[in-house]
DNA sequence: TTGAAAGCGCTAACAG
DNA sequence: CTGTTAGCGCTTTCAA
């Protein structure tokens, strides 16, 4: 572009700005170059200053000062897009999540959030209801608002996000689902079920004096937290020497109805019960309800995953909560790290006891 | 810009991009120029077959199906940063919300997320945490991001908010919590609380037979929605006839622990009892179970806000429910219809009765 | 039915 | 200490 041309397009745009001066309310939002102008100085200046790389370009304070001034009284504000098409980096990081309306993942938004503006991210979250064709469109949908970093919680398939990741070149990480194409970050299942399972245990044998196999309830065999729980479940069960018919295991969905209705058929009402998830335990108190008030009272449960109702159930015995703040610690630090290795890190649970 | 100069350009250009295509792992993604060169046709081409306007500017299928195979294979994903750049609009809708980590506030994210989708609108939801400087940071940001519209959840200065958009030229909405510069959308929490009081009383003459005014605890007195309430719970009082004393209104806060010291510090304790949220609710039935059983089932209480836990507790007469999905279809409707006019408008919340 | 050219607002490289 | 210039990737006239 020749010098003389240049100066036509700031030609046009004076002449937009202008009208705009005399028009107060025009939707037009001022620019870099409305404000230089505004002060007599130059676009560079202008966003140096409002930028604040300004201290390496040595600007005077007194022309730092004019221009931060303008940008207040004309309610200046960056337009995002155009400086991260400018710049190689977007600092946005985006997450897909399955449900907000859960205390788990909603607390694993709001830490992400926390933590993604502590290290000067913008946080993006989508909610994909589970749905797999979903997720994959939300990943790509944040893959091209050109997001620098990935994660996917709970993804059905997350070996698929991390693929479209690798070809457009972001980082991506799992949360809570593990895949192998990425690293992946979630709850040890595993020992937070166990120590459930034998704290349940304990409990029967103290308070009853029993020694059965406990029923475990919730949650989908082909699920992989819940393959996980089960297996913790089941060593708590073998190391006792306690062995577990399979009538015993009741994974038929989380849904609490579902819960209620297998637990109304039983012949046998157990005396120690492993809940899979505070959805399923809604089912477990309903059905605990229907009982006569002695039996319910001859009753032992312990809950994965933590819901402060639950807790003060006469039944609970323990609930493990999922260390939120440490999953998301970890999955900031491998983030910054740079790492991609597709690595699974186990983050340990808390076990909640009654405090009453 | 003189043609040989524009050559010049793509001359850059098309250096960059060959190497690239011997450099598969290049992290570099491909543009329309790069696909419009490998399909041997011009970037405008490229862009409106991606973009579906193409049927407009009447495309050759074959054309089409040249560019379509070409993006595929070569993973193309539009930056719509620079498509925004370029449009007036950017089609994200934005939202500050004070929490994710609460039923409420949870299915309002789900639901605004559903609903933005649908209306082919890019949501982005940012959590405040009640913070009023966070909520205003954030709305900057997101208006730095250029958001066509954006709905203010709960925010603690809500005008505050209105003005800044206003200034940027963008459309917003009140949510949960009335302003006077916008349209506000919130819940009936007068007749909601009215209703569930009369419920109460109900229930205690009919089980105790006694007319005394009920305890109302929990909310903040500066908090317009938990005014609200408590105007709703003396009405149902005053058209009884039962006054009311000072003491048995107790608004101290949210916080469970608070609600429980204030029960146990009674002297007298209270047949029916009007809880202003399900986080107090928590308060209560520690409080409960620290009563002997006999009294404790003396007692008749009902919840502003649902919760499956708190629905289930046999003291429990019913919960007020808020009208998420009303709440949100009416907000898309105002965003539809472009009105501006602060006008307040109520949507009816649902009193869920116990089912067992 | 297609392509050339301009420009959205910003920043980085370079030039003084 | 400050300014000029090019160009990020896209869409939108305008011209053919």
């Amino acid at each position: 572009m020749i010098a003389s041309e240049f100066e036509a397009c700031q030609y046009a745009r004076n002449q937009r700005k202008s009208s705009d001066v005399n028009d107060k309310n025009s939707s037009k939002r001022p620019t870099i170059y409305d404000l230089a102008e505004l002060v007599g100085t130059s676009p560079t200046a202008v966003s140096s200053v409002l930028n604040g790389s300004w201290k390496k370009r040595r600007i005077s304070q007194k022309l730092a000062d004019k221009v931060l001034k303008a940008a207040q009284e004309n309610g200046y504000t960056v337009n995002i897009q155009a400086s991260v098409l400018r710049r190689e980096r977007s600092n946005i990081v985006g997450m897909i999540l399955p449900k907000y309306d859960n205390r788990f993942f909603g607390a694993i938004a709001e830490e992400f959030e926390t933590r993604a503006r502590a290290a000067g991210l913008f946080p993006v979250i989508t909610c994909t209801q589970r749905d797999p064709a979903l997720e994959l469109a939300a990943a790509r949908e944040l893959l091209s608002y050109q997001v620098d970093c990935l994660i996917s919680t709970g993804a059905t398939d997350p070996d698929q996000i991390s693929d479209l990741c690798r070809a457009a070149g972001v980082k991506t990480l799992n949360l809570d689902l593990p895949g192998t194409k990425a690293p992946s970050i979630l709850s040890d299942n595993f020992t937070g079920a166990r120590d459930l399972t034998r704290i349940i245990l304990d409990a029967c044998e103290r308070d009853f004096g029993v020694v059965d196999p406990l029923l475990f309830i919730g949650g989908r065999k082909d699920d992989h937290n819940t393959q996980e729980r089960l297996r913790g479940f089941l060593a708590a069960h073998t190391e006792r020497e306690i062995s577990m018919p399979q009538s015993q295991i009741i994974s038929e969905g989380y849904a609490p109805e579902k819960a209620r209705q297998s637990l109304m058929a039983m012949r046998r009402i157990p005396h120690g019960i492993f809940v899979n998830s505070t959805i399923t335990l809604e089912g477990v108190v309903y059905w605990l309800q229907s009982l006569p008030a002695e039996r319910a009272s001859r009753i032992r449960c312990g809950t994965f995953d933590f819901d402060p109702f639950g807790a003060l159930l006469p039944q609970n015995v323990g609930m493990v909560r999922q260390d939120v703040q440490g999953l998301l610690a970890r999955t900031f630090e491998v983030i910054k790290s740079g790492k991609d290795s597709a690595e699974t890190e186990l983050v340990a649970c808390h076990l909640e006891m009654p405090s009453f």
